[in-house]
DNA sequence: CACGTTCCGATACGAGCGCATCGGTAGGCT
DNA sequence: AGCCTACCGATGCGCTCGTATCGGAACGTG
């Protein structure tokens, strides 16, 4: 067999080069070409790990968005009181804002990515998997919460959890668009959840 | 003089055009060509009415912005109750989201435009100057309900106009993904509006 | 009434795209 | 050690994009 290379390694540092172009100019600059390059490969060889564009599209988006779950894990293990609920209710919160470089890059991505599954359903569900692994999080995490008694007893779980990721998108917007800064969105974000504590 | 045909109306149906593609199908339907053909105008009338593609999109995003804001007119005038302030912020920030056909489409191609301004600063601008005026809006809207006892008085007016305008976005957001329908949307927004109210 | 100006719609062009193809090369098997 | 296979990176091919250009039709004017 001749030289070979880490396929699956290969496919993160396309996914990873992708997510860098969009960040920084748009779904339109993620052309092969310049996939290829900013990944330092050659052209053939995205061919080869992805069959097709969108293929390699869906992968950077599940790629980004395991990036997001990822960095939700870290800032947990990293907080102060790891074992608080509200603080792990809150870490999980922040990692989907733009609150640092790396977040907005991924927050340039993430919009990119929804605004094309308004119009691609195939993305959509894509965007849907992610978004209920994160609610079953919440969900998890609140009830946690009201048992050990951090939570006050009269919050409705399963609308609070769709009040929590509907606020953080749209905070996400707001920080895009230059309407918050990112320590203003944190901000709003500890008020509301501090607000849940007893 | 040859035949004369209003300029601004064909820039507007031209806009009108490039909303219906880049709704149906996402930014990069939005060609020349295409926008052409849905216009039923030539490729010539379009590079006549716009110098360049960008300016073109950027009459289009303008377009979709007034459309919101006329929207929102429109919706209080035909209330039952035209000069309740509670009347009048709901059916505002309703005219934001995506409730009907048409709100939807509009809400596809907001998001369209909102992911390129995350990339493109001068298309963030125009997005900004939108916000700005709703919100100027909704800060008279909640002033004045204030003032004739509609509104509790213990509403912090700034801080709960952006809390609604990033609401507005987060639940446009979760429609368009399918985790929110139209009528769950538009319940939420309603409990919130609701619990300004004296 | 014919001319000339002015604007319209069709065509042409270079560039860049996604995708397919093809020698060259680097290791595993006998 | 030498062959042979499997994979890599470069090149080619239609196609469509945005933009520039050009002949022709339509009206005010002398």
């Amino acid at each position: 067999m001749p030289r070979q290379v880490d396929h699956d390694d290969r496919r993160r540092r396309i996914a990873q080069a992708v997510c860098e172009l969009i960040g920084r100019d748009g779904l339109e600059a993620a052309t092969l070409r310049e996939v290829a390059a900013q990944a330092e490969v050659s052209l053939g060889a995205v061919q080869r790990c992805f069959r097709t564009k969108e293929e390699m599209l869906v992968f950077a988006q599940e790629h980004v968005n395991r990036r997001v779950t990822e960095r939700a894990r870290a800032r947990i293990a990293e907080s102060p009181e790891p074992g608080s609920v509200a603080t792990m209710l809150e870490q999980t919160l922040t990692a989907m804002l733009a609150v640092d470089d790396e977040g907005l890059l991924d927050a340039r991505v993430w919009i990119a990515f929804t605004a094309q599954s308004a119009v691609v359903p195939a993305l959509a569900a894509v965007q849907r998997g992610h978004y209920a692994g994160l609610a079953e999080l919440l969900v998890v995490l609140l009830r946690a919460g009201q048992e050990n008694g951090q939570i006050r007893p009269d919050v409705e779980i399963e609308s609070e959890t769709d009040a929590l990721i509907t606020l953080a998108d749209g905070l996400t917007v707001q920080v895009l668009l230059g309407r918050h800064t990112p320590e203003s969105a944190l901000a709003v974000l500890q008020r509301r959840t501090t607000g849940l504590r007893t």
